[in-house]
DNA sequence: TCCTGATGCTTCAGTAACTGAAACAACCAT
DNA sequence: ATGGTTGTTTCAGTTACTGAAGCATCAGGA
């Protein structure tokens, strides 16, 4: 009962990776049209939420801190980001988003059509249904 | 009747996303462990189906011509894949897989745990509604 | 046949993303 | 205070990528 590669599965694998191509795809396009790299966009993206210190940054990219530190280099020098004390930890260095910052990662937001284009060819049933779906397969069903 | 940003399309592209992302951890993962970076795997994976034009390859991946020069410079140069004169015009050169090439991309694919491990949670009726839905998300409905 | 323009690949310069090691400061427990 | 750990940066080195320039080849006319 271990179906290796059964046709099925196969088949969705496969339109899985179309959607991870086409997910990519806009998401470089939407963070091009910002001058951004999608690194960058990224970064910009997760502090938008919450100013973080560089090395959350590189645990939830996975990378490694020295890398966050380019990245972030980047954005403030173009003045999107900066860098701000952590008032309980000197070492800590807590990377926030400037006013300028916040409004590019909206925009960015904003211009990302994988969240309407594709889904709006869905009714409500069916967006529940690929809802729940996708979280029994994550494995972060609800119980 | 524009569901700008209602909830329902919101949590389905976090979701999305979140395939997205560990989608690519796993890809990158893979081909790490064949001493492979991102773009040599996705490479070689193109190559192992059909020889291709450097040209062709570039379409595929959307890039540059140019850059595919270096990634195929690097899996020559470690004898998975070969250039071959294109005996129809002698301007093209054609990249294919060495038997240790396919090999690796076969290896490659085996190791792509995407492809069981998260499906392997839903049934095959679960299975068949998920491909169905991704097909209309896609417009690659069979009508 | 000889131009002429398009096409396919490579080379080159330049940038970004990334890793791993080394350095430094600040933390923390003894 | 000592000593080990942690957070960030710096540095060297690799890969991925772009865009411009160059070279060879092709394909269509005059």
């Amino acid at each position: 009962m271990t179906p290796r590669a059964d046709h099925l599965t196969v088949e969705v694998v496969d339109l899985i990776g179309t959607v991870v191509a086409r997910y990519h795809e806009e998401y470089e396009h939407a963070a091009s049209q910002h001058s951004l790299t999608g690194a960058q966009a990224r970064v910009l993206g997760l502090l938008s939420a919450e100013p973080l210190p560089m090395r959350r940054i590189a645990q939830r990219l996975k990378c490694e801190p020295s890398n966050i530190t380019g990245i972030v280099d980047r954005l403030e020098s173009r003045g999107l980001v900066e860098r701000r004390p952590d008032p309980a930890d000197r070492r800590v260095k807590l990377a926030a988003p400037t006013d300028e910052g916040r409004r590019t990662a909206e925009a960015l937001r904003g211009s990302l059509h994988f969240a309407r284009e594709p889904l709006s060819r869905l009714t409500v049933t069916e967006r529940t249904l690929l809802k729940e779906l996708l979280q029994r397969m994550l494995g972060t069903a609800p119980e």
